[in-house]
DNA sequence: TGCTGTGAAACCCTTCACAGCC
DNA sequence: GGCTGTGAAGGGTTTCACAGCA
């Protein structure tokens, strides 16, 4: 059983960071890790590892570690991935296409329950097996499908209408791949995740560090 | 002249977000922006603008804001962009082909500089008006076009192995897409973006705000 | 002995509130 | 008058260091 009370946020990030390395772990047999191993694993320190799993109500043993399979179920839990969450991409360009078949989708949690776009040219064709529909058909897709959390796929100057409609269709976060700034009311969770925007954060670390003139020097 | 001395990381991963919409506002032919104008641009508070603004040495005037193109370039220098950035994408999945096709990728500093993947049946082949070549090929290619990033778009069983094999072809920046944690040399900074932990974030989110049973209720 | 769980300290980031300049 | 730039306060996060239990 789960305190539940307020997780904090920056524990929450890290959360799915161990899902991946637990269930790695699982995947190779190990039933046990410590808080340094489940560190390495997910590229952390321990002692961050152990406050923030005792945020969830401690699932350890003192001189041992954390039961794998018993920690995968207690943050699958606290996620909310041990209910079904269905989702749609609309937008259904190069990006959508390349989300559309992406096979770790479907695993820990989610299906895909639509994939969806504006182009005519585009509604009716298949997709990874699956029929482009129309965003008209929004708001039925959502309420018939029971559709909670969306991925924006859409070209930048589209992505702020399509927000609205999500939000009007019933949808309650979006995952946001336009990169743009998109307004949402409070209670919709928005995360904006953009190729550029990192290239250029890596790319301001890389000229401090870096500064290597090339390896053909020396 | 920006005073460079240390800006914080938190500073850092929001000016890509002031620059969008700097430059939307400058297509705009705006010509000049109030912190707050461009907080609600960039949906950040307008507090938090100022005190990042003035950490690369304060550009605004009193009473007016901040000119456009001034600040455009001033962020562009901070972030390295105002020399050209080459970057390699390995790993040509869907993704890997979903990247290179991306338009926005080489506005703003950055240039394509190749397409590798280790599989022989897609050495040879064009991805967006680009040959696809041989991981084996790397180091000389990473040397010869003077690659400092890398996009590292492989599948998760892979992905150690190429990361491993960028930083000894001399990469010092690496965007990781792959759903797994890699390990490298302290100097070289690595960000990770993957679709299942951003959902899984959301997920957790939506379920305490969302909590809706269907918008066919009521 | 070994490793978790956790108070306390240190650090960083955000927000407030207003002095200072246009 | 309006808006920036910034000390100071407040809140959150990370790290330390060790008590406590298996």
């Amino acid at each position: 059983m789960p305190p539940s009370g307020r997780i904090p946020e920056a524990t929450v990030a890290r959360l799915p960071l161990y899902l991946q390395a637990l269930v790695q772990a699982s995947e190779q047999g190990t039933s046990t890790l410590s808080s340094e191993a489940l560190a390495q694993a997910s590229g952390v320190n321990s002692a961050k590892v152990r406050k923030d799993l005792s945020q969830l109500g401690s699932y350890g043993t003192r001189g041992v570690g954390y039961r794998v399979d018993e920690l995968i179920g207690e943050i699958s839990e606290v996620l909310g991935l041990t209910r079904d969450r269905p989702v749609v991409i609309v937008g259904i360009g190069n990006l959508g296409r390349a989300l559309a078949s992406y096979a770790g989708f479907t695993r820990r949690g989610f299906s895909l329950a639509a994939l969806i776009d504006a182009d005519p040219s585009k509604i009716g064709t298949e997709v990874g097996g699956r029929t482009v529909e129309s965003l008209d058909d929004l708001a039925s897709i959502v309420a018939e499908r029971h559709v909670s959390i969306a991925v924006l796929a859409t070209p930048a100057a589209a992505a702020q209408a399509v927000a609205d409609a999500l939000v009007d269709a019933g949808i309650n976060a979006i995952l946001n791949f336009a990169p743009v700034h998109v307004t949402v009311p409070g209670r919709v969770p928005v995360r904006t995740v953009d190729l550029s925007t990192e290239l250029q954060i890596l790319s301001f670390y890389e000229q401090l560090h870096g500064g290597r003139l090339g390896p053909t020097a020396g």
